[in-house]
RNA sequence: GCGGGGGUAGCCGAGCAUGGCCAAAGGCGCAGGACUUAAGAUCCUGUUCCGUAGGGAUACGAGGGUUCAAAUCCCUCCCUCCGCACCA
């Protein structure tokens, strides 16, 4: 067993699978079940923390199997979107630090001799897909993945071309597909938008679009002066501009009015409107002591300077709020000891435990200087408080006695719509791409959206939610709310990978958008390889998946391009035959039974999937259940590229063996919680797992007991194994999968273990071998290698796979209640026995057991049993008043104390009987005379004996 | 802030929804023992405190409450982890 060749095992059996086709999966049997797990992303290989997800749903697909469920389970390869493209640019560009990561991931594959040549490869987008597709998808085959491999495709591939455009079809005909502006992080060297990946330490430090409000005041010679605010609401309360005086200014034309803006921002106001003309610069300080008309009441205020101003962050003009704002209220208190400057600050917000909440903050804080760094935390301060706690007063016209929170919203739409306000985007921290370039907001002002407010929409999302299964089931009104929140989103972009979007050129999907239904594909992707992709047209896909249209009218358009085909060398075909028996497949495998992924994926892959079959498929095409399993860690921390703690799945079968991983996938932790990838647990699972494994060697020689040969000890274990096995199938069911790693692994082998304890190691293999067959079988799922070279052992080579079998029956028969209440009976009686000689520290000569009828005067008198019965439904305050009742004696009160305080479970025994079958092992366990019942009682003992817990008496 | 998890013995982690059989599974670590030339592996025993008879005391983030009875139910507080999107 130790020398057993793990890798050796493993590498057999797929390969046998392989040849064998058991994995493939066709029409047969009514019972039918489609699992997915999502497609890899084929960047780069897949780590540890992957394969528990694919693990997890290679266990279910596997066990579903077991339950006679004719089981598929497909996969394919995600290439659409931008971070394989960004991939290649770099190195066709030579940046070294991506070549060198990718020769250290091409290594983990290939001989150090191709490195060099693949990775300069790369160059080309699709090598790289290439390149990775292959070798996950040997990753998954040597994970013991039972995929049905005929069914792959790709995510650029025409034929996901074809289908794809019939998706985003029938969401434009359901008028969910829109066009509008829609802000993005955008670099504007290279032309492009830019996400996390592009950024510099975008993945540390992430960079989100903020939303500004930018106010106009205007200046006597009709120019504005544009302010950006977070806070609108407080242009109630604002009684000056801020400058910065040495910075410099412009004027620029935006539509038919000319605003006065930083030089930073109007480069920023380029990229967010149209037509934006830059006019003239101007020096900050030329505005200094200007008057600007407030744009809502229309009071004149000054323009004062002040350093604090950051031309590069809004607009670089500040309107001044100095009761709420503590820069503002610094600055002016600066302008007021140099320049005696007094300007009563306007409380526009109530808010308890503030009065000018501004100037308490600053104060409690020691804050003195507008370079004082605490200024901004001072300012978060303030703007938390006000914004949940905070109402505003009645200067705030008809906005007064609303909470910030609840208006905020309101009165910048009111703003926006007296023509005051306008929006100006900034990104919330300074930001440059890994090239080094600027990021800074861009407003596309012809964005593509799939729109998912209508309330139709919401509607059969929350039905389809309603009518699923969700395991751990708290996803479930999760998903209910990430429905109700969920709104536009953009599903076209400019750069990437990924299907044309039919609708106008240029745009291509995006790559979250094109993988909401694609599980349908599976269902005929082999088969639509017998097409040409040119015959994949709108009205085929409308027949195969949603039964629309004409069948012999479609066969015949079918026919042209299939006679172009068989010019190709192709087998002739019938084309209506080809026709139904795809639809056939598809509607003999639709719907999606489960898909089980990972939590991160819920509020967008997942309500996609969800919402998009609500669109387009009618209800009995509905996917049926989602299960999620966390994330992976490993030793405490997270996994990942920065931290250099990845494991590659690849490396997974030389380090660890593959059977190992799984068990340790399904056992560490339950769905709902993370497993911590611990070197120290795994290896001692792994020392558990190998003595499983012995155990089963030992039996594969040994001869089964016969049903005449069974003692109580033997049917006390074929009742904990039946028992276990019961139990362990229900679980399964719900995939409580660790719960039944751990019951029919460790808590089975603790009871094997105590069996050989109590009989002997001769027959302890006697008895596995009765029951390793329906063991295996169970196991099967979770470490499908080791399992099927014992189950070949067991049973010989013309035998089935064990792949392919059904589960074991469970044999009611041997489940006995009443021997494993023997078995406990005696094994606490041992307990006992040994924690007397524990605490007396005595060597035992005899051991004296009294049962409680053998403490009463006569032969027949049996008072503590009935009166035992007589009790033990009741209430604890009612049982001494009914056992005195029945037996109207001191010691009865003192009989039921004890009775109570032990705790027993009512269960009618024979203890006599036990004892005396039971004596040759007590006195073996003991070394000395045991005595059951004797007279003999020289310490009073008898008395103390309950029903289920006899009276002791040790002589040592 | 919103939403969702957690805080259990030296450590990791069950149990808490159906309160009592929970001094609290299992593992790791540690100590002792068996086996072995030895190491490893395996197995057994112990691992809050007290106790020469199967018992008792104190314990499950902190504090309070409900109850005959709380790790488990309720309230308050403290600490901590994750998500909040347009990114695959």
């Amino acid at each position: 067993m130790a020398d057993m060749n793990f890798k050796e095992i493993e590498e057999k059996w797929q390969r046998r699978w392989e040849e064998s086709n058991i994995f493939d999966a066709e029409i047969e049997k009514e019972k039918k079940f489609f699992l997915t797990v999502p497609y890899p992303y084929t960047s780069g290989p897949l780590h540890i923390g992957h394969g528990r997800t694919n693990t997890i749903g290679d266990i279910i697909a596997r066990f579903k199997r077991l339950q006679g469920y004719n089981v598929l389970f497909p996969m394919a390869f995600h290439v659409t979107g931008t971070p394989i493209l960004a991939i290649a640019d770099s190195i066709a560009k030579g940046e070294d630090a991506v070549v060198e990561r990718y020769k250290g991931y091409v290594s983990i594959y290939e001989d150090a001799a191709k490195v060099e040549e693949i990775v300069s490869s790369f160059s080309n987008a699709e090598n790289i897909a290439d390149f990775f597709a292959a070798r996950i998808s040997e990753d998954f085959k040597r994970m013991g993945y039972s995929i049905d491999w005929r069914r792959k495709f790709n995510t650029t591939e025409p034929m996901y071309n074809k289908f794809i455009e019939w998706q985003f079809k029938k969401l434009y005909d359901k008028g969910v597909i829109k066009k509008g502006k829609y802000p993005i992080t955008y670099s504007c060297i290279d032309g492009s938008p830019v996400g996390e990946d592009d950024i510099e330490e975008g993945d540390i430090n992430k960079v989100s679009i903020i939303e500004h409000t930018t106010i106009k005041f205007k200046l006597s010679d009709d120019t504005y002066l544009i302010a950006a605010t977070l806070r609108p609401e407080t242009i109630f309360g604002v009684i000056n501009l801020w400058i910065k005086p040495s910075a410099r200014y412009v004027k620029v034309k935006v539509g038919k009015e000319v605003w006065i803006v930083s030089e930073e921002a109007a480069e920023k106001l380029g990229y967010q409107r149209e037509k934006v003309d830059v006019l003239e610069q101007i020096e900050g300080s030329y505005f200094v002591g200007k008057k600007v008309e407030e744009p809502v009441d229309g009071r004149e205020i000054a323009v004062l300077p002040a350093n604090f101003v950051d031309p590069d962050v809004g607009t670089g003009v500040v309107y001044s709020v100095p009761a709420h704002a503590p820069y503002d209220y610094i600055a002016l208190e600066d302008l007021r000891r140099t320049e005696g400057l007094e300007i009563e600050p306007i409380k526009i917000i109530g808010i308890e435990g503030y009065e000018l909440p501004a100037k308490e903050i600053c104060e409690r804080m020691g804050i003195e200087s507008q370079e004082d760094e605490r200024l901004e935390e001072a300012t978060q301060i303030i703007y938390k408080d006000e914004f949940y706690r905070g109402v505003l007063n009645e200067k705030c016209g008809i906005f007064a006695g609303v909470e910030i929170a609840a208006i905020k919203d309101e009165v910048k739409d009111w703003l926006k719509s007296e023509n005051i306000a306008d929006v100006f985007y900034e990104t919330s921290r300074p930001a440059v791409t890994r090239g080094g370039g600027k990021v800074l907001v861009a407003v596309l002002q012809d964005q593509w959206f799939i729109d998912y407010t209508p309330s139709w929409w919401k509607d059969l999302g929350h039905k389809l939610v309603d009518g699923m299964t969700f395991y751990p089931e708290k996803y479930k009104p999760y998903m209910q709310n990430i429905i109700d929140w969920l709104a536009l989103r953009p599903c076209a972009r400019k750069r990437g990978l990924g299907t044309k979007f039919p609708f106008e050129k240029g745009w291509i999907i995006e790559s979250l958008s094109d993988s909401t239904i694609y599980m349908a594909l599976y269902t005929v992707a082999h088969r639509l390889r017998q097409l040409p992709v040119e015959a994949l047209e709108e009205k085929f896909f409308d027949y195969v998946f949603l039964g629309i249209g004409n069948a012999e009218e479609l066969a015949k358009e079918l026919n042209k391009p299939l006679q172009g085909l068989q010019g190709r060398g192709a087998e002739p075909h019938n084309e209506m035959e080809i026709l139904t028996e795809i639809k056939e497949e598809f509607e003999y495998w639709y719907p999606n039974d489960l898909r089980h992924t990972a939590p991160p994926h819920l509020s967008n892959h997942l309500v996609f999937f969800l919402m998009h079959h609500a669109a387009i498929f009618p209800e009995s095409r509905w996917p049926r259940a989602i299960t999620l399993n966390e994330l992976m860690i490993r030793e405490g921390h997270k996994i990942s590229k920065s931290k250099g703690n990845v494991i590659p799945l690849a490396k997974v079968s030389e380090l660890y063996g593959v059977d190992l991983f799984r068990l340790y996938c399904a056992i560490n932790a339950d769905f709902a919680s993370v497993v911590n990838w611990r070197e120290q647990d795994v290896d001692a699972v792994k020392k558990r797992f190998n003595v499983l494994i012995g155990l089963f060697e030992d039996s594969i020689g040994a001869e089964e007991l016969k049903k005449e040969e069974l003692t109580h000890t033997d049917r006390w274990l074929l009742s904990r194994f039946y028992r276990r096995l019961k139990e362990s199938i229900e679980r399964f069911e719900a995939f409580r999968i660790r719960d039944v790693g751990l019951n029919m692994i460790f808590n089975l082998m603790k009871d094997v273990r105590y069996y050989e304890h109590r009989e002997s190691l001769e027959r302890r293999r006697r008895i596995v071998k009765n029951v390793m067959g329906d063991w295996l079988i169970i196991l099967s799922p979770i470490v499908p290698h080791i399992c099927e070279e014992m189950w070949h052992k067991l049973r010989g080579h013309e035998d089935s796979f064990i792949s392919r079998q059904t589960l074991p029956e469970i044999k009611e028969e041997f489940i006995d209640k009443r021997v494993e209440r023997e078995e406990e009976y005696l094994f606490s009686l041992i307990e006992d026995l040994n924690e007397i000689l524990k605490i007396a520290r005595i060597e035992p000569t005899k051991i004296y057991i009294y049962t409680a009828d053998a403490d009463a005067d006569t032969d027949t008198d049996n008072w503590k049993w009935e009166v035992f019965r007589a009790i033990k439904d009741l209430p604890e305050r009612d049982k001494i008043k009914e056992a005195m009742k029945l037996r109207k004696d001191k010691s009865t009160v003192d009989f039921v104390k004890r009775v109570i305080k032990s705790n027993l479970d009512y269960f009618e025994l024979n203890e006599r009987e036990i004892l005396e079958r039971e004596k040759a092992y007590l006195t073996k366990e003991f070394g000395c005379g045991i005595e059951i019942n004797e007279e003999y009682d020289p310490k009073g003992k008898k008395k103390f004996a309950i029903p289920l817990k006899p009276a002791i008496y040790i002589e040592g």
